[in-house]
Parts: C-alpha cells; structure tokens; sequence
DNA sequence: GAAGTCACTTACCAATAGTGAGTTGCTAAC
DNA sequence: GTTAGCAACTCACTATTGGTAAGTGACTTC
C-alpha cells in the first residue's frame, strides 16, 4: 500500500527532521547538523545521500578553497514537507502525549 | 523537536498502517493481520501493544467462549490518522517517486 | 480424532542505528 | 613551524530493531 511505504520513508529515523531543516534554510552539512539536534555525523551523511538518491535534496559542489558542499531541497522534496504540516499541528496539539508518553 | 518525534512515531514501521486499519474497520487480530499485509503475528503483537501503551487503540477482552480481543482506535488514534491525510494525496500523486524509486 | 482457528510466544539471524575515533586538505594562531 | 581548528566525511564496534519460522493452548468443526 501506498500510505504505507511513504509514511515509513518519510518517517525514516532523522529524515523528516532533515528534510524540513532544508525546507527552513539549512544548505551546508554543519548547517544540517545544528538544525536536526542529535544526529551523528555518521547518519548525517548516509541520509543526506539517501534523500538525494530518492530525488529530495540536491547535491551540488562549489569548487572554492576548500569546497563548500551545498544540499537544496527539490520541488518534491519541499512539497513533502508541505504534505506533513497537519502532522506537525497534530503534534503541537498533542504534544504531552508525544513527548512525555512512553515509547 | 515535536515534528521529529511525531513523524517517527507514526512513521515506525507498520504503526501508521495498523493504526489506518483500525480507523477502516479492523477489530480483531486477525482482521488486523488481514488489513496489513505482510505483518508477523509477532510485530503485530508488538505494535498493538506499543499503539495501546502510547493511547492510540483500546484492547477489550470479551469474555465468550472462545474469548474475543478487539482492538479499537481512540479519538487521538484517529485523529492522527486523519492528520496522516496529506501524506497518502502526496504519495499517491508521487507514486513512481516512493514505489519504484531506490530505497 | 484430525485438522483448523485465534491470539499469541519463543528462538534465531539479519539489518539498521548509535558511539566514538580517525582522516584529508586546508587556514589561522602562537 | 608546530599546534589547533574546521568541513565533510569514513571506519570499527556495539546495541536495538525487524524478519522468519515454528510452537502453544484453549476451543470448534468435520
């Protein structure tokens, strides 16, 4: 089912929360990095390469000294995030059953 | 980040769809196991209890011979489901994207 | 009395995630 | 001219989660 596979991609540990850091202005990996709160370094890079596989974020290098690398949400990717605010007023509003509630 | 820890919850794999399929009718384990497909009786287990542990379904015992459980979806359960809307329209409208694109 | 159903449980292995340290190529400070 | 630092990674290791398959006990149907 449809509703299914892309709510488990999208719900994919740290790569809503990327998605949406690029969707707010987030470009460089240390961007990246100050804007999902607890991520490694390691998962940073694996899921960076994974949304960009799955055509969500761009990858693009700017050969100056030293390289900056600079990672832009696409159309989809932005839209996605769009497709998840009601997920998110979902979460403000119930959000001592999210955050203080067992796992 | 409430929109992190809501995303992955609901996100968690095969969550989202039971919970859908207690909004579309399921009540009982095997209706559940039939609406979901693919599922273990193992994670089904799992899941139902993490699902009523966190609020999101109610299980009753009714005590006939053999004895009944039902599993029903509460308000908050719901309510999350229906949040989870603009998530199916979009994969839905982005089906190659998410059903034959890499993981 | 053999086979089947319901709602699980157990054991085992594979895949995914977390932690922490190391690396390369540069610049700036002491 | 060694030391320190940053950006963007990579590697090795452990812990957690998920998948597969089989078993269980109380009951029903053929």
């Amino acid at each position: 089912m449809i509703f299914r596979r892309t709510l488990e991609r999208a719900g994919r540990r740290w790569s809503g929360a990327i998605l949406y850091a690029g969707v707010a202005g987030a470009r460089r990996f240390v961007e990246y990095r100050r804007y999902v709160h607890g991520i490694s370094d390691r998962l940073l890079t694996q899921r960076l390469r994974e949304l960009e596989r799955q055509g969500f974020i761009e990858r693009e290098v700017v050969p100056t000294m030293p390289v900056q690398i600079l990672y832009t949400p696409t159309e989809v990717g932005a839209e996605l995030v769009a497709a998840l605010q009601p997920l998110g007023e979902w979460g403000r509003k119930h959000y001592d059953l999210i955050e203080k509630a067992p796992e």
